[in-house]
DNA sequence: TCAATCCGTATC
DNA sequence: ATACGGATTGAC
């Protein structure tokens, strides 16, 4: 690093004295690489992707070394680097064509994405994690494996003694493997990802049918075998070439499983993976089955929950090539990995893989453009289907891996829909727990039978339950007893559990028609079912606290979406899904794709029918996605919801922006911009804080030309410092 | 004609 | 945020 003072000595570093970097500054009118020179003290630390400070506007400010060029296109003359914040190259060549690519895509700016893509130093790791390398190779064998198997528990809490004795592990790896540098040079074509364009591309034919004979050790019974689709894909996978899958998950699978012994085909080829999943709890469930297929020291897990210092250590690990497979939440997703062979998302569907910051890029989209860009393996795999994975399908950019029906009937649990239900009033039991019968009688034979039962119910706080004005008896849906909410104040109550409006609702007791909000909670429902289910231990798994596992034995496990035990023992022995209104209630393009998504995770844990696996799901058989759920086939209901998008002109089919702010706000940064031809202006709508919002809609090949005039308009408003801020998304999480 | 000051704009 | 350049102003 350079000595301070004597500045005015400072001489340019003999060979490519020039340093191209990306200055951490927010405005879109700089987003732009900015030349300093480089002196021969830094010559040697002044690394592409090395952290520097450099002087701008007179200010101190960080940034990355992008490239050393030989000279500058910069009419003005150049300032010298400040220091070189340390030789720690944390951004990888691949990492950056990535973060270009995705800040075209999604209007953003670079260092806006290096920013998600980076976690923040810490020094003190850095350092102690560059030095003990001797100490490293002189732990054993056995502890190292013991330290592999802890790594896997680390997940949630980061416990910083294990994480040293982690450290250890992954430097004893590192002999194997020193770091490559990839081409300094542009390769990738610029362009955006493949959703931009739809070009079908090569799909490998490697993941046509699999000819021949099962070469792979995969575990026994149950594993890609049981997809016509799926050997053939690992044995691309193994040979490094770039197959590209969307797997429909059969119910009850071991996906981490399945997902470990991919990416282990993937090593196997020599080549790195990166999977990204939902949250902590599925991270921790792969993290254990790639433990069980790597050596230790392979693999390493990034969970966002971790502190700012094992956060750090387990992203060096990846950066420094110690690792091979990272697997992480969110963030994961820029772990740079060496020769990047493979990448894996898991239930893409799941709102928490959308990045909640600028430029708020997705992480299924992230992941494909790094694949399209890295020529790599792609699997994006789920119990559900994606309207965009369907795309990707539909396209030809991808091949499915799904299992035939036979199959697919021998694993399924026994799904029935109940909503009608005149046997309520006369059965005791499910009057008492104010359940339909069929709901209630599944789950007392689960019960009988000696199994657990799953019972899935809204989430908290979306919805307030009613009761009577009157006489304060809750509202109660007269076709399943579900509990009745409202929307909005003058909305008709609409059923929690079924969906029905009730529009002609008297209160049972009392006559009353007039409605007031009350609270129902999850607890209050366990607390009621734990009533009808008498001498039956009732558990509750939510946001608060979230069940792994339960044992396989009698208990109602009452679960929020997205927060389900899986079941020893083979699964649940029923599923009862009590959260359809999700599907009618919700104006949300989504809402009817988010629920056949929870429906379909929740009912992969029943166990199969042979083995007196049941679900019910409480909703009108007639609708699309109760039909979709019972015939388990969420390929026809990814088709069937595509092309309604398609027809109504909404994503995927179409590219969508929104841009929100105050209306004088939103109007000139609209004025400013160059929209190109045949883009819809929509709106405006009303948005929280007397903000209004704007959407505008092109065609999916003028995508990009869209994100380039909404970055170019923001631009031109920060070159005018108007800086009432305006918020540009591309692909917004929330469509109406 | 020149310096002091103001304003707009670029920021290497 | 600062720093710089060009324009503007006012005094000689």
């Amino acid at each position: 690093m350079g000595t301070k003072g004597a500045r005015s000595e400072r001489e340019p570093a003999e060979r490519l004295p020039v340093a191209r970097v990306c200055v951490d500054v927010p405005l879109p009118h700089l987003d732009r690489p900015f030349d300093y020179l480089v002196s021969a003290d830094d010559d040697e630390v002044a690394q592409p992707g090395v952290r520097v400070k450099v002087r701008f506007a007179g200010q101190q400010m960080s940034g990355f070394l992008l490239e050393r060029v030989e000279s500058s296109e910069h009419g003005g003359k150049l300032a010298y680097l400040e220091k070189v914040v340390s030789a720690e190259r944390v951004l990888d060549p691949e990492i950056t064509r990535l973060a270009r690519a995705v800040a075209q895509r999604y209007a953003g700016n670079l260092a806006d994405v290096l920013r998600l893509a980076i976690p923040p130093r810490h020094a003190r790791v850095e350092a102690a994690a560059a030095k003990p390398r001797a100490e490293a190779a002189a732990i054993p064998d056995a502890a190292l494996a013991q330290a592999g198997r802890e790594d896997a528990a680390l997940g949630e809490v980061g416990r910083e003694d294990a994480a040293l004795a982690e450290a250890g592990r992954e430097e004893a790896a590192l002999a194997e493997d020193g770091r490559e540098d990839g081409a300094l040079g542009e390769v990738g074509r610029e362009g955006g990802g493949p959703a931009d364009s739809g070009a079908p591309a090569v799909a490998s034919e490697s993941a046509g049918p699999a000819g021949g004979v099962d070469l792979l050790p995969g575990p026994a019974a149950g594993g890609w075998d049981s997809y016509p689709t799926g050997m053939g894909y690992l044995r691309a996978l193994e040979e490094g070439r770039p197959a590209r899958a969307v797997w429909s998950a059969l119910p009850g699978e071991d996906w981490p499983a399945r997902i470990a012994e991919a990416a282990a085909a993937t090593v196997k080829a020599g080549r790195g993976v990166v999977v990204v999943v939902a949250d902590a709890r599925d991270l921790d469930r792969v993290d254990k089955a790639l433990g069980a297929v790597l050596e230790p020291g392979e693999h390493v897990a990034l969970n966002a929950a971790l502190g700012p210092a094992e956060r750090y250590r387990r992203f060096l690990a990846a950066s420094r090539h110690q690792a091979k497979v990272v697997a992480g939440t969110r963030a994961a997703m820029w772990a740079p990995v060496a020769q990047l062979g493979l990448v894996v998302i898991w239930d893409d569907g799941d709102d928490v893989h959308a990045e909640p910051r600028a430029p708020y890029p997705h992480a299924r989209e992230v992941l494909l453009t790094r694949a399209q860009l890295a020529e790599c393996a792609v699997l994006v795999g789920g119990f559900a289907r994606t309207g965009e994975a369907q795309l990707l399908l539909e396209t030809g950019w991808a091949k499915e891996i799904v299992a035939d029906r036979g199959v697919l009937r021998r694993r399924s649990p026994a799904i029935a829909p109940t909503g009608d239900d005149p046997q309520l009033a006369r059965d005791p039991g499910a009057v008492s727990a104010r359940l339909p019968s069929l709901a209630w009688q599944t789950a007392r034979q689960a019960l009988q039978a000696g199994a657990p039962v799953l019972v899935q119910v809204p989430r908290r706080g979306y919805l307030p339950a009613v009761a009577c004005a009157e006489c304060r008896t809750p509202a109660r849906c007269p076709h399943c007893s579900g509990p009745l909410g409202l929307q909005g104040a003058r909305d008709v109550p609409v059923c929690h559990w079924c969906g029905r409006a009730s529009a002609a609702y008297a209160c049972p007791a009392c006559g009353e028609r007039r409605l007031r909000a009350s609270v129902t909670g999850a607890r209050r429902t366990a607390e009621e079912l734990g009533r009808a289910f008498p001498g039956v231990p009732v558990r509750t798994s939510g946001r608060d606290e979230v069940l792994v596992t339960v044992p396989d034995e009698p208990a109602v496990v009452v679960s929020t979406p997205g927060a389900e035990p899986s079941a020893a023992g083979g699964g649940f022995g029923a599923v009862l899904l009590l959260d359809a209104w999700a599907l009618l209630s919700r104006s949300d393009l989504r809402a009817a794709e988010e629920t056949m998504r929870r429906w379909l995770n929740a009912a992969a844990l029943a166990r199969p029918a042979r083995d007196g696996g049941k679900v019910v799901v409480v909703a009108d058989g007639s609708l699309a996605p109760v039909q979709a759920l019972l015939r388990w086939d969420p390929g026809w209901f990814a088709a069937r919801e595509l092309a309604e998008r398609r027809e109504l002109g909404f994503p995927p089919a179409a590219r969508m922006a929104s841009v929100t702010g105050v209306a004088a706000a939103v109007a000139d940064l609209l004025a400013q911009a160059k929209l190109p031809e045949g883009a819809e202006v929509l709106g405006p709508v009303p948005a929280p804080e007397d903000q209004e919002r704007m959407l505008l809609r092109v065609s999916r090949s003028k995508a990009g030309d869209l994100a380039r005039a909404l970055h170019e308009a923001a631009a031109m408003r920060s070159t005018r410092k108007a800086s009432q801020p305006v918020r540009i998304q591309v692909d917004p999480a929330d469509l109406f």
